[in-house]
DNA sequence: TCCAATCAGTTTATGAATAAACCAATTGCG
DNA sequence: CGCAATTGGTTTATTCATAAACTGATTGGA
């Protein structure tokens, strides 16, 4: 499997190995955002909305701004989700000031316990080729990236 | 043993673990993605564009779904993205029989030599918390899940 | 006091990616 | 044969996400 080591040049170590982190990275994001969308489906959920109703789902008085800072995606992207998931009945929206604190609906909560158990059962098993230690390893290096 | 809190974590270690994985690359996905596009910026690229510009300068008589393949995306996808990338003048697309085999123009080969080595340097940047045997140990594991 | 800066959220236009249906050509096999 | 399945690519409608410009309200200095 030497697909990427295909030389994108003649550089260090150290900085090939920097791209080719960059292409694993996006290719795995792809295949399990796409399998994570199919699997929601049953629950008529995108991978999104899903993250939108576990961050909203266990953090109380959130934000919007506060949220997207969560999730790292832009607030604009969140206020077109979170009309979304309003119109579909999961999230409440309360103005304070400026702010809107939002959260889950007696809906959203039972979607909550529904939902969230099976798809962590998913999401379990797309790293199934990693033992424990393995994936608290991978987890460390994955925090370390972000600072 | 569904007495889920409304938290994630009361449920055994090991799948807690897979969604926090989950959490934790698409963050870093999304906040990588971001920062190339506006790296890449500079030569008015996406960083799906530059993702081709890798795969068919480094790759001889590339078809459209072998590079979906690679890519990880649908032939739609990359349907889209090479008319566009014709359109600039970057790839040839040439037919035989049914198949569509790829390759840069002259213009093409140009960028690629003069954006790959930047951006390798960039994207190597963004992973300058991890030393080198920690980028391998990364690399690795991330190989690993996607067997 | 007033004006600039900031802050929370919204809007708009655009690009990326998907799924699903489709077309045309080739192949496999009953 | 003949027809179904496969293969490579395209199209269409839809969802996500972004950047950038915007609104309105608040605040902090000169």
């Amino acid at each position: 499997m030497k697909e990427n080591t295909t030389n994108p040049s003649a550089s260090n170590n150290e900085e090939r190995l920097g791209l080719m982190l960059w292409f694993r990275i996006t290719r795995i994001y792809n295949q399990s955002i796409r399998e994570s969308n199919q699997h929601l489906k049953k629950w008529n959920l995108s991978a999104a909305q899903f993250d939108i109703l576990v961050q909203v789902g266990s953090h109380e008085r959130l934000s919007q701004q506060e949220l997207a800072n969560k999730l790292f995606v832009t607030k604009g992207n969140i206020t077109q989700l979170l009309r979304k998931m309003e119109e579909l009945g999961l999230i409440k929206r309360e103005q304070e000031w400026k702010t809107k604190y939002l959260s889950l609906t007696e809906e959203g909560k039972e979607f909550f316990h529904e939902v969230v158990p099976k798809q962590e059962h998913f999401q379990a098993s797309q790293f199934a080729n990693l033992n424990e230690t393995e994936k608290q390893q991978l987890l460390d290096l994955l925090s370390k990236v972000q600072k």
